[in-house]
DNA sequence: AGATAAACGAGACGGTACGTCACGTCTTAGG
DNA sequence: CCTAAGACGTGACGTACCGTCTCGTTTATCT
């Protein structure tokens, strides 16, 4: 409680009360009107906010809703078990968010606003990397080591090879995510990169 | 991909002029601004069209740019090969596409407005079935037949697993196809579709 | 300068039975629309015509509305009165017209369209002209021969007076003609030209 | 017709400068196209303001044209001097912006749009009450009080007879107004109101 | 009785405008 | 300072209308 009052007591910093109502409200936007219809005034206008505050905090549209997308991922668990379960764990955040239906589109809509602005790419790069791709590289890099897969695997096939079906099933078919669908899509990779 | 010039005769008289160069500008704005900022107005001004003209042959701007991307796919080989090349097959008219950088981007953007818009997606998902799923299948079940791969195959999840590289590629991480992408899709898919 | 006598035999045939439906269709276009938004396509879908017939027959469509205004008046009286009965007789189609509320709509609407486009405006005087302006000079050049009034009249002064009232009611105040109209008008000016 | 600059401490500011310009164009605009052909998007392109300006201050477009009109009257000059000369001042404002051949076309037209355009008429009918009904009324109450003229005088007939030929010279022949038009009118009023 | 040539309905077309909505910038007033 | 509010110039939205231009289809003379 008292902790953090010293650091910011000196001027009066970003909102977070602002910067929750206005997620909230891309949120909604993202599921009601999708990704080409979305429209910053009615954001600002759901969130009761200046349109000012919005442009001031995010460089682009885009990038504030590849934000509201990922704010919604609950952090990754990192129990330590066999590499199958740890690969599919990276994909349970996703899985989990995607069972609900506006979890589904806000997803959605959030993936399509990083392909289609190039800049707002980079925020979704970042998450790529650091939850995906990062992880994914140590733990095969891991049981490469024990000759359980080929030494030589291409860290980029491999995440085309795991994440395509997300993007196939969330994005592009607007389909939901099949039962045991991390742990399927684990077993798939491990069986791509076999070494026989 | 073709509109049949069978009812001609009588009285709609759609011109050719006109459709074809909207697309073309179709492809241009695509290319030049995505989807997101894609603008009707800029399209008609530059195929020196009327907007009524658009809005009177298509029921939404999404179906228009969808079909602007998947007319650029030239028609699928069919030579009778062994399996794997003619499960690359399905894939090799993206590919070609996709080798250039503004087929890429039409493509990209065209897959994307099929995903953001549901009625939109029909016509996309008319395309996916009757150029992909379909033949597919017809493969699939042929060389189940002959024990090449288990007999119960779940063909949607053969689908996310064929198709998903391509969206991950093209559409989210915007990255050229690797080199021999049709063929290693189609050994990928036989092997987690491999009965052992 | 009459040459349209001679080719009527020949070949032309105009449809009778169109040019009624386009009038009526433009009567209610003007009662319905006014004059700013009346809509030609409109005229042309309500008496099922096409509107090729429609600029085939009028100049513009200023005179069209004109001449579907005009022709709702009913052929001029001339009986043999004295003086002031028949210059009220001029105003009387007029009046009888704008009893009713439609006919009071459109008649506004014919001499607004006549106002606002130059070129309609001819059609408007020619009737001005031949159904008021003229008669009124005979009969004013007849009673000023007997002193009746001042010999020295100003046509024009004259006509001002005589159809000012109308244009105010009719059109710029949208109200009704009151009692009597033509008969006080005809003893207004007399009384303004008597010589005294 | 000046609006009051008092209560602007307060919250929607309007932009004077955009107004103006807006009813500057709006006179171009009327002189050049007239009623019918008036473009909302000329006048925005031409007073460089937007469409959304226009809407946002004028309940309709025919209102806009009605004030740019009547702005340019100036304001009505009130010596004390006899009667005929006092009704017609109530003119010499109309009469003098009318000498010009824009002030005519511009007067004209703002004369039509408040005809064309019901609600438009209100902003019309209260000029006109405030700035000729009025000020008529109570100078003919006080040479009626003086026997001067008939003391049960039709306020609207008289309305009608002063007005009607400034409607049929400006609005209807769009001729200009004939010397000493203010006078003479007065004259004309004052003799048919005469009680004799 | 057929041929012929115009007028006709229908409606697609390139344009322009409509009235509304959105974008991103700016200004004002309040905490 | 940051915020809410909202006016502003710019420009796109999807619809309607303008005037022109084919299309076949009547239709009313003139062979």
């Amino acid at each position: 409680m008292n902790i953090k009052a010293a650091d910011q007591s000196k001027r009066p910093r970003r909102s977070d009360q602002s910067r929750a109502a206005i997620l909230d409200a891309t949120r909604h936007e993202l599921i009601e009107h999708g990704w080409r219809k979305f429209s910053v005034d009615q954001v600002a206008r759901q969130a009761r906010a200046s349109k000012q505050t919005i442009y001031r905090w995010w460089p682009a549209i885009a990038n504030m809703c590849v934000e509201a997308g990922l704010d919604l991922l609950p952090a990754r668990e990192n129990k330590g078990r066999d590499p199958v379960e740890r690969i599919g764990d990276l994909l349970r955040p996703i899985e989990q968010v995607a069972k609900t239906s506006s979890g589904h589109s806000v997803l959605r809509s959030a993936f399509l606003a990083a392909s289609d602005d190039p800049a707002a790419g980079e925020t979704f790069r970042a998450w790529l990397r650091d939850e995906i791709r990062g992880p994914l590289r140590m733990i095969l890099a891991e049981i490469a080591a024990k000759n359980v897969i080929r030494r030589d695997f291409d860290l980029d096939g491999a995440l085309d090879i795991f994440m395509g079906p997300v993007w196939s099933r969330l994005v592009i078919m607007r389909a939901p995510l099949p039962e045991d669908f991390s742990r399927h899509q684990a077993e798939h990779l491990l069986k791509i990169l076999s070494p026989n």
